[in-house]
DNA sequence: TCAACATATGTTTATTTGTTCATATTATAA
DNA sequence: TTATAATATGAACAAATAAACATATGTTGA
């Protein structure tokens, strides 16, 4: 009984080892989620929801300093979750990838519980 | 035609103010995210994914101290997104929400393309 | 070419945060 | 109740990082 219950515990334990993926995989993971996890950031991907917006549009419209604007667009671009075009002087920037809303709206619906 | 096209301009602008949700929600949603933004928690979340697993399972099977994995199920579990019991000597923690899966599901897809 | 505007980038600073180590708490069994 | 096992917690330290400031780059029109 109680080899048993070990044998079936050993066997879980090894399960859960086999199912977890690979430590590449989960460190991506958690980088691609670190991205979201920045009041900054996420308002910066909210605001370009269904819109592309270029840095200064999006600086006022969220009082943002450009500079932070700017960087924080680099490492969102970096992480290709946003895209960008340039139209003369201006650069715009828009969601790279329809997982992105995907993700937002799947935390959006957890939180608003 | 130029002062349409700032209109519309001004539109799209307001249009974004409209739709973005209230900063506390926004914030929140960075909470829920930076929670999933460190790779051991989301080891520790992955080898949950299916079953419910205590302390010293966690540390052993990710080669993680004790300290360590018990101060970052404490952070898990202020954000609701694990649950513990306590059966004897022993805590078994468990993924609180269907959502939790859902989003470690949604992002490891994003991440394996 | 020069002025202006829009964006990008380098650096510094202050804050946040994950880990470690030591110790406390809780539960079981002898 | 004492020893041991499992977990929790407090404090100190080091690493990561977001914001601010100054400055550089790139683009357009006069």
């Amino acid at each position: 009984m109680a080899k048993e219950y070990l044998e079936t515990r050993e066997e879980l334990i090894k399960s859960v080892l086999d199912r977890q993926p690979a430590d590449e995989a989960l460190y991506n993971l958690a980088e691609l989620f670190k991205m979201f996890g920045d009041s900054t950031r996420i308002k910066i991907l909210y605001a370009m929801f269904d819109t592309e917006l270029c840095v200064n549009d999006i600086a006022g419209l969220l009082h943002l300093s450009q500079s932070s604007v700017s960087h924080q667009l680099r490492i969102l671009k970096t992480s290709k979750l946003v895209k960008s075009r340039r139209e003369g002087k201006s650069v715009f920037y828009s969601l790279d990838d329809e997982h992105v809303r995907l993700i937002l709206s799947m935390g959006m619906e957890h939180v608003e519980e």
